[in-house]
DNA sequence: CTTCGATCCTGGTAGC
DNA sequence: TGCTACCAGGATCGAA
């Protein structure tokens, strides 16, 4: 499941290999990949012939290519099994394959990016490519609500705080709210409960200001630790983005390891039902707060 | 306004 | 073997 560090792998890949370059024509295989584009797949390809792409961006899970001259993007958003492939033109489709963009021959910072085309792959069909006007600050307009991620220099850490003590839920909840704090998903999630030792149902309304920033650290590192890991795989013609690249194997201290043992005291991990997907937690290490109901 | 649960989708797998 | 049920989950939308 791409969450922020395998997104910016997808933006950098996108900065080499994609950007500088000018689109020929727009395929839209599947209506489903286009949805929140407010014209539907024709529009979308039509609008696009031409254009060339600039420097891609991210926010969050969002990440979105500019078109260069124009108060437009387009945003994209990979769901849980969408990627963005650099692929040579003759490369045999993929069975998921529901987005192509071939470009002109010219343009590019990549030499060897001559005769490859861009391609949106997404078995589940929850992720999708979208043309947008831009804000004032160069966002889509669509994802104004989106809060700065944790990468974010301007991340404003005391707001977030404030922000937390305000809401009256629990911190996982808060952790995944793209409007407070943006990139976190379920797996980040839990294993920066379990690296600050916090139940997923705590409190928001009881974080003190150095348990926050604590969670918050964590956030941080878990992410970069995975953007360490995950940077190196964009060096190449493949674009990727998968959940499971070489940190999904080895380096998770959490999410999936029910009944294994805890990496800290060896209490097995347990596996909690959570708004329809899982929170794994050490029953030890983070206990659960006293009352709730 | 805030909070919360249902919903979209497909392929792999567990269970019978 | 072949079928069904279930699971993964980000974002959105509507209900309370």
């Amino acid at each position: 499941m791409p969450e922020l560090p395998e997104v910016e792998v997808v933006r950098r890949g996108l900065e080499r290999w994609v950007a500088g370059r000018t689109i020929e024509t727009v395929e839209v295989l599947h209506p489903r990949a286009v949805r929140r584009h407010v014209g539907g797949g024709a529009d979308f390809a039509e609008r696009l012939r031409g254009e060339t792409f600039a420097v891609p961006q991210r926010r969050g899970k969002y990440l979105w290519l500019p078109l260069a001259g124009r108060d437009l993007s387009v945003l994209g958003h990979l769901g849980m099994s969408g990627q963005l492939l650099v692929q040579p033109e003759d490369a045999p489709d993929e069975k998921h394959l529901r987005i192509r963009v071939r470009f002109t021959g010219s343009g590019g910072s990549a030499a060897e990016a001559a005769g490859t085309e861009l391609r949106f792959v997404d078995q589940r069909t929850f992720g999708g490519l979208s043309l947008h006007e831009n804000t004032a600050d160069g966002l889509p307009d669509v994802i104004a609500h989106i809060a700065r991620d944790p990468l974010d220099p301007l991340f404003d850490e005391v707001s977030y705080h404030l922000a937390l003590r305000a809401r009256r839920t629990t911190v996982k909840r808060a952790l995944l709210d793209q409007s407070l704090i943006s990139g976190v998903g379920n797996i980040y999630a839990d294993e920066a409960l379990w690296r600050a030792r916090l139940h997923y149902e705590r409190p928001t309304a009881h974080l003190t200001r150095p348990r926050s920033a604590e969670l918050l650290g964590h956030v941080r590192d878990v992410m970069n630790a995975a953007l360490a890991v995950g940077g190196t795989s964009f060096d190449s013609l493949y674009v990727n983005v998968n959940g499971e690249s070489g940190y999904f194997d080895r380096s998770l201290d959490a999410y999936g390891r029910e009944d294994e043992p805890c990496r800290r005291c060896g209490t097995p991990m347990r596996r909690r039902p959570w708004m329809n997907r899982s929170s794994y937690f050490c029953p030890r290490c983070q206990r659960p707060p006293r009352v709730a109901s």
